[in-house]
DNA sequence: TTGAAAGCGGTACCAG
DNA sequence: CTGGTACCGCTTTCAA
């Protein structure tokens, strides 16, 4: 059983394929018997109008791209499902491409995509483009009049819809709770110290060291250039060596938190009695070690669904709407056992 | 800066489409004059060929469809690597779908999907649909001409190409590992019993437990219905309150893996001293859990590259090949610290 | 109530 | 060497 064109079923009824076409779409122009036969038929027959032919006609695919650095990194995961899940709901489909930290792969998927292939793009920068500063096929694509909305590591200077995590905020929070919990000698462990994003949680750091009054130690403060997780305990283990005062760690990752455990238990602290961590993205390590590890949560799935929201907003209206719009998801420190309890004083 | 089309460079010229588009072809016929300035001024313009025009004059869209269960699953999220990478090395773009473990969606999506907007799938079947035992989404596909590539979770009975991992001898390997470093009383833990991979690991246990002279206990082998894994070490505990003999553990998944090593922890035992694990999918956790987890290890990417490779060669292949194939990857033990080393004679 | 024809953006055959 | 035209599958306007 191959598929099934307008034309078979014109044939199969000896009237035109706009009399088809029009029987399908419901149009008042023909009579109900013809409308009734043909549905009946098209729907037996599984026919289905070709995609590519009303795309070619509509201009437009109902498709949206979307770009981010590496999969197996939970929280892309998180923030794909729920572009996928929006998408959908919406009626969209969805082209995924993984840029490997690369900017060359991230500019030429950006232009192989950009011949009709899709409608609008959602994108997550590349480390190298970050590093490169070069966002030019970013704003090629949005004055060729196809749409992008970015998360998480955005460009300021690119105007469009954007949506972003509280990381300032977020990496304040952390050092109040740390402090609140008696911790004094907070240090800041950074995997990310190229990119914007990092650069935010390190000043909402020294920010939050200023709140409450601590001063800044460098010696405190680790900026880690390396991507191989193996390599994060012999990186972190001089923080400890050099700070015998040290009692608690803040990391921009999982990886980075849980190396700073393992190191803080090999020697010989008690968490979270005498020491304590705290990491960034909430994804599956830190719900499974030992103790469970007290994270922010930047609500990756909610971040995807606002992304492509914004998007299909945006593709869906039909007025040409040039605003930008930032949208800020605010994040959440889910308390597990890697630091102590704080308890407010109710009044 | 607009997207050009064929007919405004024909314009702009003053020659017509066809001119311009064999010069774009580089064909013989065309001057080399009006070729190079019909392709320089087509560069300084950005031009693409209209993707959805090729597509419906050529009857392929050069697209892949992959339908996964889960893309926050570590060992799909490889696979989906090696398939992105594996399609855009062969210049085909990759629509992802989730569905999710229901069966709903997994037919929906396909039946979207079959219009046109993608030339074969590559399908790892849900939950659901494994457990409803009904494929004729599948056959349908496979008999409109949209071939279809199936992986890890396959079904049996529709005749396509298949990628899986050795699922029976990998577990009859870890049965023998366990073995071999001295344990005697070696549980079973499946998270996925009622999936055809979970059976073949389990028949895989049972033969290697002969093959060690060893007797099946029914009390070792426990069966997880549930997907939450905040409740895996609840469910898991009674296996060892059950058995005081207890000395090992196989689990089909690095979280109940890790729930048990929990337990066994609780319960004073050490690992690997005097107590083993081993997980199935090699993921993030088990090389980050304390010990870290000797795993069975599926190679996920690589079955992702198999996967798109078999499909595309088949839709690039003219010829009309009915032939099915099953691609059967190897698995690997990755011996970390949750067992005891087995030293090999040397002769 | 139905049908013819143009057009979406290309390719390719055939004519000149 | 260049141009006209049919066609891929569908929608839509206009005419009958």
């Amino acid at each position: 059983m191959k598929k099934i064109t307008i034309k078979d079923i014109a044939a199969k009824f000896d009237v035109s394929i706009s009399t088809v076409s029009k029987a399908l779409n419901d149009s008042y122009e023909i009579s109900d018997k013809t409308k009734e036969k043909i549905k009946k038929y098209a729907k037996k027959k599984k026919y289905k109008p070709n995609f590519n032919a009303l795309s070619l006609k509509n201009r437009r695919t109902k498709t949206i791209g979307i770009m981010i650095p590496n999969m197996l990194n939970y929280f892309f995961a998180q923030v794909f499902k729920g572009v996928e899940k929006t998408a959908n709901l919406n009626g969209y489909k969805v082209i995924t491409c993984i840029s490997n930290e690369s900017y060359q792969k991230e500019v030429e998927t950006m232009e192989t995509l950009s011949n009709g292939s899709i409608d609008g793009f959602i994108v997550s920068m590349a480390e190298e483009t970050e590093i490169k500063n070069d966002f030019s096929h970013f704003t090629t694509s949005i004055e060729q009049g196809t749409p992008i909305v970015m998360f998480d590591r955005v460009a300021k200077n690119v105007s469009c819809d954007k949506v972003i995590a509280d990381d300032f905020q977020a990496a304040f929070k952390t050092v109040k709770h740390l402090s609140n919990t008696g911790c004094t000698n907070i240090a800041f462990v950074s995997t990310i110290s190229n990119l914007s994003v990092g650069k935010e949680r390190y000043t909402g750091y020294l920010k939050g060291l200023e709140q409450a009054e601590m001063p800044i130690k460098e010696s405190l403060i680790l900026n880690i250039q390396e991507n191989n997780y193996k390599r994060f305990e012999a990186l972190i283990t001089p923080l400890f060596e050099n700070n015998s005062e040290i009692d608690s760690v803040i990391a921009t990752s999982e990886q980075a938190a849980i190396a700073a455990m393992k190191i803080a238990h090999k020697r010989g602290y008690k968490i979270p009695e005498n020491f304590s961590v705290i990491g960034f993205s909430n994804g599956i390590l830190s719900r499974h070690s030992n103790p469970k590890l007290t994270t922010v949560s930047q609500h990756g799935e909610i971040m995807g669904e606002t992304a492509a929201q914004l998007l299909i907003d945006k593709l869906d209206s039909k007025i040409e709407n040039q605003s930008s719009n930032t949208k800020v998801i605010q994040t959440d420190l889910v308390e597990r056992n890697s630091t102590k309890t704080f308890l407010k004083l109710t009044k």
